[in-house]
DNA sequence: CGTCTCGTTGACGAAGCTCAAAATAAGTGG
DNA sequence: CCACTTATTTTGAGCTTCGTCAACGAGACG
């Protein structure tokens, strides 16, 4: 995919006149990362930001302990690491490539010129960094209030929302995911995520193998992300 | 306060020259509120920025069964609803006077005419945002990694930080604060924190009233915030 | 065919939630 | 100042959810 396509469709850049984006479009260099692959690490020096072209990138959190969250999942269009190499902090959070991935990225100081030139994009920072605070936010209030199965049962639907395709038996996560990455998703246990699963499949709900997982049974997951889940006694 | 005298606190204003602050805060108009008091309702449509003057405010996000999560607690110069109102979009949750509050507030049209005016405050209000989100993915980290009397401790060496005073015993919160409160901003339940402070008194970690908590010995706190815990067998 | 990663399932225990009851503190109106 | 009301806190008992540890199975890949 070209370069300017691409930055068509981040809602950073989504904004600016096809000419605007063709000259930033010049600043991006292409790379490409390998499923696994590190793009950076937590509190590293910030100092380029990322925008997906192809494939899927996690942002995860890591604890002391070796346990790991899983902030966002962003695919292409989507931008990270772009507030820390604006300000020039620290990254924030690790970055890892769940697929193999193609990104396009400028450097901090680039990316400040940019702003400064267009800064209309600051507009458009700011709504993206609003929605990603309020998901995050959100985040905060399940963690806090719902068990997991509901969370878990949340986070197939979105996943089925953001890269799901409609299959024969139903909608199939489009995205090589372990049960371990579920378990960082959700905040919990990748045990715990394999026996809901397998409790689910069980139910007719979902078909799951190796890092694949299709919902057939939209409806049913969407009656226990709701509480709406009838008690089969 | 002066007005011009409590921008020149908030991070968000606070780069700008004295002359365009006095010119910003004629168009701020100042409110008070009674402790208990709400400001707006997560859903209501963001029409304001508000900016604390004195006192303090919490943010608050509810869940369908009645628990709750304080999100966050704003205290001077801090502001808040400002991104939603920017943008135009529905607050993302409530925010309630922890005290008694005097506030500064101006529309979102009269916001967006600032920054359009001075755009330079865009990029504090970038800056601003992002520290807030690497706290609330931190949150989000220590409430999946963390357990309760590790993250309670934490929150009362971070409330000690932003609004603790010195007094005789050691440093006292200097906010009335229930131990449902505490419970929210920690998520967990009341009896929890409360047990948990209980068994601090014992361990002359802590003195705590009704609505007061003082640090007595803070070394104590920081073991436990940072597992350094050693057991007293 | 051996090795590795991923997934499944069981058994057990513990952190912390829920429900309940009572104590304490702070008003409030007479 | 006292009786009364209400909010806050404490503490106990029981129990559920979920994490932990462990063993095993199965597909993938060189």
């Amino acid at each position: 995919m070209d370069r300017s396509e691409t930055l068509k469709r981040a809602p950073m850049f989504a904004a600016l006149p096809a000419s605007t984006l063709a000259d930033i479009g010049r600043f991006f260099i292409q790379s490409t990362h390998q499923a696994g692959d590190y793009i950076f690490f937590e509190e590293d020096i910030a100092h380029r930001l990322y925008l997906v072209q192809t494939g899927e990138v996690k942002l995860i959190k890591h604890s002391a302990g070796g346990q790991a969250v899983i902030l966002q999942v962003f695919g292409a269009g989507e931008t990270f690491g772009g507030i820390a190499s604006l300000v020039g902090q620290k990254y924030p959070a690790t970055a890892q490539a769940q697929t193999d991935v193609t990104v396009l990225s400028v450097s901090g100081e680039t990316f400040r010129q940019i702003v400064h030139r267009y800064p209309d994009i600051a507009f458009s920072i700011i709504r993206v960094m609003g929605t990603r605070m309020m998901e995050t936010q959100e985040q905060v209030r399940q963690l806090v209030a719902e068990r997991v199965e509901r969370r878990l049962a949340r986070m197939l639907l979105k996943l089925a929302d953001q890269v799901g395709v409609p299959v024969d038996e139903g909608v199939r996560i489009d995205m090589p995911i372990t049960r371990q990455d579920l378990a960082e998703m959700t905040g919990t246990t990748l045990e715990t995520v394999s026996r809901t699963v397998s409790r689910w499949r069980r139910d007719g709900i979902v078909e799951a193998g190796r890092e694949e997982i299709t919902i057939t049974h939209p409806h049913g997951l969407v009656l226990i992300a709701e509480d709406l889940e009838e008690d089969n006694s």
